[in-house]
DNA sequence: TTAAAGTTTCAAAAATAAATGAAAGTTTAT
DNA sequence: ATAAACTTTCATTTATTTTTGAAACTTTAA
C-alpha cells in the first residue's frame, strides 16, 4: 500500500467509525486528516483533500473547535486560516470525553433522577419501575464519574499502575 | 409526575440517547421499556405501547437479542412469545462493550495496524503518517483493552478498590 | 393435513441527518 | 473608504437511515 491510500483509508475508516459513535462523519474525517498532517492545513485544502463543500468545511471545523480538538492557526504574511488536530491523545480522549458527558450524559442523568424521584409506589409495577431506574441512576454516575477520573489518570501513579495490571 | 408520564419519558429518553451513541432509536426505546417492565412483555405490547410497526417491532427485537441483552420467553399455555430485558447493569454494560467492540473497533484497529504498516517513510509527511497512526493503534488497542478488563471488575477486589478510590 | 396464530423479510416510503452553494458578513491592506 | 480575500450562515437539496406493511414463512393444535 502506499502512502496515498493508506491515508485515504485512514481518513475513511475514521469517518465511519466516528459515525457509528455518533459523530457525524465529514467532522470525523476533516479531524483524521489534521490528526496525520505534519503541518496546518487550510480550509481550502480540507475541501480538495475531502472534496466537500466550503460551507461543510466550515461548519464542521467550527465544531471541531467547539468541542476543543482543533485549533486555528495564523502564518505570518498569510491571509488564510490554517488548522491543526490535538494531537496528544490523551488530551483528545479527554477533551471528547468531557463533552459527550456534558452534551448527552449529564441531560440524560436529569432526566433519570426526574423519573425515578416520582412518589407514586402503589402497585407492583411502580415499584419495579422505581427500582429500577434508581439503579440506573447510580450505574450512569458511577460510569460518568469514572470516564471523568479516568481521564486524569495520565499524570497519576495509581492510575499507571492499575492500567499496568489490567493490561 | 405520574407514573405513565414518567415512563414514557424515560423511553423518549433512553431511545435518544441510544441514537446519539450510534445505537438505532427503536432499539433503545424497546430496550428501556422491557427494562422497567416486571413482567415480560408481547411483541404485539411493544408495537402499541411504541406505535411502531410489525416489521420494526421484530426487527429490533431481533437485533436486542442478537446483542445478548434481550430473552424470549415462553409462558406455559401462551402460544406467544414474550420478551424480558437483562436487568442487571453490569451484565449489560459488559455485553453492551463486547458487542461494540466486536462490530466497530477491531475492524478499526485492522485498518489501524494496515495503514501504519506502509514501508514508505521517504518525506517528512510520511513519517509523520506512521508515527500518529502507530500511536493511534497503540491507544485504540489500549482502550479497548481496558474497557474489557473493566468489564471483570465486578467480581474482582481490585477492581471494587479502584472504584472506590475514583469516585 | 390444514388452517389459525404468530413471526420474519424486504422492497418501497417516510423521516432524519448532512451537504450544498449562493448571499451575507468579516477582515485587512491600500 | 473601498475592494479584495476570505469565512459564515442557512434555506434548499441530497444522502442516509429507519420504518412500514404486505407477502412469505413457520409453528402448533385439532
Amino acid at each position: 500500500m502506499e502512502f496515498k491510500e493508506a491515508k485515504n483509508k485512514f481518513v475513511q475508516t475514521w469517518g465511519a467509525l466516528g459515525s457509528q459513535w455518533g459523530i457525524n462523519k465529514t467532522m470525523a474525517q476533516i479531524h483524521a486528516l489534521l490528526m496525520v498532517s505534519n503541518e496546518p492545513i487550510s480550509m481550502e485544502d480540507v475541501m480538495e483533500e475531502l472534496q466537500i463543500s466550503r460551507g461543510n468545511a466550515s461548519m464542521n471545523l467550527r465544531a471541531l473547535m467547539d468541542w476543543g480538538i482543533v485549533y486555528k492557526e495564523y502564518k505570518a504574511g498569510e491571509r488564510r486560516e490554517f488548522f491543526t488536530a490535538e494531537k496528544n491523545l490523551d488530551e483528545l480522549a479527554v477533551k471528547i470525553a468531557r463533552e459527550r458527558s456534558k452534551r448527552e450524559i449529564k441531560p440524560a442523568l436529569k432526566v433519570l433522577k426526574e423519573v425515578s424521584s416520582i412518589d407514586s409506589n402503589a402497585t407492583e409495577e411502580e415499584r419495579h419501575f422505581v427500582d429500577q431506574t434508581t439503579k440506573l441512576y447510580d450505574f450512569v454516575l458511577k460510569a460518568d464519574n469514572m470516564l471523568e477520573k479516568a481521564t486524569e489518570f495520565k499524570d497519576n501513579w495509581l492510575g499507571r499502575l492499575v492500567i499496568k495490571i489490567m493490561k
